[in-house]
DNA sequence: AAATGAGTTGTAAACGTTTGCGATTCCTGG
DNA sequence: CCAGGAATCGCAAACGTTTACAACTCATTT
């Protein structure tokens, strides 16, 4: 139970303990007889750098705080997998934390981070409010946001160009035949007002309609995408295809279709935006708008490498292109 | 940029920095006034304790290595969420390793969190394999597993009921009327076997004929289920329903179903294994054996915080009891 | 009034590393 | 044979806490 200690082989050794911590940090100045030596001597004695002393002196922890908002969310998920995979081979830890639902909790969080003397702060934003939030600990910590658009912030992030996903998106349903286009979901955040404002383009430069279906109190769930779509297929439908802000919403949108007869894509085309796991599943099968999620997170965790490594000051805004992944929710018109 | 250190408070308020760091910990050694006099200053200055430097003195980290085959698995991430929530309502953090594809990297990365000084780990295996591969540290910290039956190990673990989960569903099945009930799927870990044996145990109860269909190379994915059910499917179908042994299989199935144009459930009832969020899915609604994962989580962190912080010797296997959750891919026979 | 004791504060060691600097050894060239 | 330097190695400080122990201040008791 007890873990030996450089002081331990060095006893062992005949040596003081300063050299063991050069055989085994790679330092120039020592033999190489004496460093065979000992570090032959230190795995047969199974020691270990203890990580908190060394972090102690070198006033670094080779930590990264992840901050998500719930990692049971698959989008959270995803991200967390590339970023551990990417930070681990670079030779950090992850210290993970859920920012849980509100703006508290998320502080919380990243004080607590900050106390475990992370060298940098990973943090997916719960919302457009997150940086506000969270300004304070800007200077106190290299921090890197992730996957929401803070537009001009003086702050680094990397996300996708969610304008040109939705602009590419009713492209192609345009392409499709599709004239007449529903836009269903939220625009309050900068990332969401993004994809409304793709939206938007697209449709002037195709002289399309714009039409917005939405309210102020939408979230990105498939239960309030099911509620909102209920109260849409009250009405008149006037449109072939719904263009909805998220892929949750979407889901939610087909199962209101299910249940109203609605046939997709028979009488409607749907396309969501993300690409969460959940849409590739057979019978949903939903058209949507990629994020690139692998490359977001290892570009993230370059940028927060770079920043620590580098002492890298000043902010860059890194924005990956989406892509449009096919499948089967959309439908030629003729 | 500069932390401030204890020394800067106790400067500043004019007393030693013992008298500082008393102040903070509720030490009933210090006097009233100076305390509240201590503690104003402090988050004046904006001081938060050096978690790196307190754990040198306290030998002990309050960190917690979590340790999952890959956390953009909806399973190991609803799990990693409950176990990330449940200690840090205990003051501890997460430590968050994928324990990636292979052995090799799972062996590795425990190695890493005891490197790191972690207090406890709490893994869920990659297979039944991990128990041997990583028993070497289990001498020197806490471990717990999480989700993988040991059996008799002498390891803690919790874990489900797995072979009461498939006697239920098998009963189930019965009660619908079903009388030839395939099991699909894995046999071979300890899991797995369980799991196999509570089909078994209910079909010599209800006097029912034993149907198996697996390889020896059955993993429990979609893309294998899928594989694995169009080879079935080929056969003659002399059977009304399918028990797979995990929801991702029984997905699998589900896809294969489809374009052999098999519906479910008129043709055939299928019930899956795990309950992961995707089974709720509108359009996917399967029936299927939820694992507690939320009380899995916690009870696992509650275990491993009484080996931690009460130094409980021996090992504890808890088990947990599965429930069966009916959606639409079960019908009655007449 | 002195002794006792409770209450409060300071001193210093300890945790396990890394690293600048000085000391030692050894080799090389003049 | 000796000076000089390169190659190794040890000494000790430092990182920011916690905590056992000593020391001090008062009030209380005898």
């Amino acid at each position: 139970m007890k873990n030996v200690t450089l002081k331990d082989v060095a006893k062992a050794a005949g040596v003081s303990y300063a050299t063991v911590s050069r055989a085994l940090s790679g330092s120039p100045q020592i033999g190489r007889e004496t460093r065979e030596r000992i570090v032959k001597l230190c795995d047969e004695m199974g020691y270990t750098t203890n990580y908190v002393a060394r972090s102690m002196v070198k006033k670094k922890t080779d930590l990264i705080g992840l901050v998500v908002p719930s990692i049971d969310n698959s989008f959270d998920a995803e991200l967390a997998y590339y970023a551990e995979m990417s930070a681990r081979a670079h030779g950090y830890n992850i210290m993970l934390c859920n920012s849980g639902p509100d703006l508290q909790q998320e502080k919380t969080v990243v004080k607590l981070l900050l106390g475990r003397q992370v060298d940098g702060i990973l943090i997916v934003p719960q919302g457009p409010q997150t940086y506000e939030n969270i300004r304070a600990y800007a200077d106190q910590v290299p921090i890197v946001f992730l996957s929401e658009n803070l537009r001009d912030q003086p702050q680094s992030y990397v996300a996708t160009d969610n304008s040109h996903g939705t602009y590419i998106g009713t492209r192609y349903l345009y392409e499709l035949g599709h004239r007449d286009i529903l836009y269903f979901g939220r625009r309050q955040s900068t990332t969401h007002q993004l994809r409304a404002e793709g939206y938007i383009r697209a449709c002037r430069e195709l002289g399309l309609e714009q039409r917005f279906f939405n309210s102020d109190f939408s979230s990105s769930s498939i239960a309030n995408g099911y509620q909102l779509a209920r109260e849409l297929f009250e009405r008149e439908m006037d449109y072939t295809a719904i263009f909805a802000s998220t892929d949750s919403n979407a889901l939610g949108i087909m199962k209101a279709a299910d249940e109203r007869g609605i046939d997709i894509p028979g009488q409607l085309s749907l396309i969501g935006f993300d690409n969460i796991q959940m849409t590739s599943l057979p019978r949903i099968e939903l058209t949507t708008i990629e994020q690139p999620k692998r490359d977001m997170a290892v570009q993230a965790v370059d940028m927060l490498r770079d920043k620590i490594e580098n002492g890298r000051q000043g902010y860059i805004h890194q924005i990956l292109l989406p892509s449009l992944v096919k499948r089967s929710t959309c439908r030629a018109l003729d």
